[in-house]
DNA sequence: TTGTTTGTCGTCATCTCGACGATAAAGGAG
DNA sequence: CTCCTTTATCGTCGAGATGACGACAAACAA
């Protein structure tokens, strides 16, 4: 902040502040992240994360949320939403100096970003697929930091419930784990570790069949935030 | 960032941007953090973190770094640096939008800042009277956000090396989680685990008695950087 | 010499985890 | 209806980590 010496704002590098969102949700089981196609240079025609300007009266946060409802057409923000960090390379945006400040939004199974709203030219895509092709600007690099925010915050958050729709059963829970992680979790111990840890679950009494097998007993997500001790990645 | 639609440079708002420290250091066994005494309005006279406007060529990184150098009055820069987040409220400076990009920095005991440098008017507080105690603007919630990420990244990494001396014992390394934690660690346990952990130390294969009982091996910090499982703070 | 202080090693009960066997409860094939 | 497959859930066992704490080692002080 705002040093002491000599203070006039006319004095200053003033700078372009944007919000990037790493969007992430699943889709037939698989971690996908919301991509957009630039329609313009630089980058014209690659893919970038979606984002834009912050607005002269509005919170970083509120920019975040307004940027997520527009690019992906809902009318409230779903799931988590949380700042990741600020990429400020001189060199990041050849135009001029831009300051990113970048989020990551992790939502239930969302639809296709409909056309012809601000959405379109939104699409789902696999984030395997992403993170092998280029995209614009630095987005590669915050992507893989957003995923990795991602895939730590599941080893000792609740935070795995935000990809799930409000009712879902332990099956699902460990189906977002698997597709974060992208590794296979033994479902008794995970389905002991999840029901063992207070507050986590909350039980509605109520049961599910999804075709074959037993039906599973559905679950809201409970009051807990945190896990401990951590459901760790490595095994 | 950096939308597709309708790119027009002057069309957008531009924002000061500037970097905020949390330098954090162990005097006397107590966790102090750097602060300054402003010399102009806003918030004449109160305290603040230290930092300043990024400048035009500057990374964000290299603007943190630039900062430490000159407050603490340092030929390198010590310890270690790390972003922390970034704060944009429209109403947290008066003048104008102000982006602060946070950083958080780690330090061996360090001297008291020279007078009659840039470092001139910045002091080491000890954490509990600056949180008690006003912060200019919203460097409060700042100084929390930095703590936190202080405490918890003691946890899984070997990071409390970086309040150490190069060489140091393991009563060194404890008396960093005692004081960050605030809180008594039992000697063996700590022990048993820090050395324990493969690559955390390096034996120097010195002692050093300090004044009364047993000389404690030197160690150097080893090339692990992570702590699996981790060393946790609730006990 | 004796006591005090600090560092280091050991012991033990407890907790958690990973591996994996066993049982429960559904649908589908015959 | 009965057997088989599939998924959910419960139990058991051994390995590893931890907290509480006893014991010994190596320095200084009185």
């Amino acid at each position: 902040m705002t040093t002491g010496s000599g203070y006039d704002p006319d004095e200053y590098p003033r700078v372009a502040v944007t919000v990037d969102l790493v969007v992430l949700t699943l889709r037939d089981g698989e971690l996908c992240v919301l991509l957009v196609e630039r329609g313009e240079e630089p980058w014209r025609g690659a893919r970038a994360l979606p984002g834009g300007f912050v607005r002269p009266d509005e919170t970083l946060d509120a920019a975040a949320a307004r940027e997520l409802v527009e690019e992906t057409g809902l009318r409230d923000v779903p799931g988590h939403l949380e700042q990741l960090r600020s990429y400020g390379d001189p060199e990041r945006d050849p135009r001029m100096r831009v300051v990113s400040v970048a989020y990551l939004a992790l939502a239930p199974d969302l639809p296709e970003p409909a056309a012809g709203s601000d959405a379109a030219g939104a699409s789902w895509v696999p984030v395997d697929q992403a993170s092998a092709g280029p995209l614009a600007f630095d987005h590669a690099r915050i992507l893989a930091d957003g995923l990795e925010r991602a895939r730590a915050k599941l080893e000792y958050t609740s935070l795995a419930t935000a990809f799930c729709p409000p009712e879902f059963t332990v099956s699902d829970l460990r189906a977002v784990y698997e597709a974060v992680w992208g590794r296979p979790l033994d479902p008794r111990n995970f389905h002991r570790k999840v029901t063992g840890t207070p507050g986590l679950l909350a039980d509605t009494g109520r049961t599910r069949a999804e075709g074959r097998g037993r039906p599973a007993t559905v679950y809201r997500a409970g009051p807990a935030t945190g896990l401990h001790p951590p459901l760790t990645r490595d095994g």
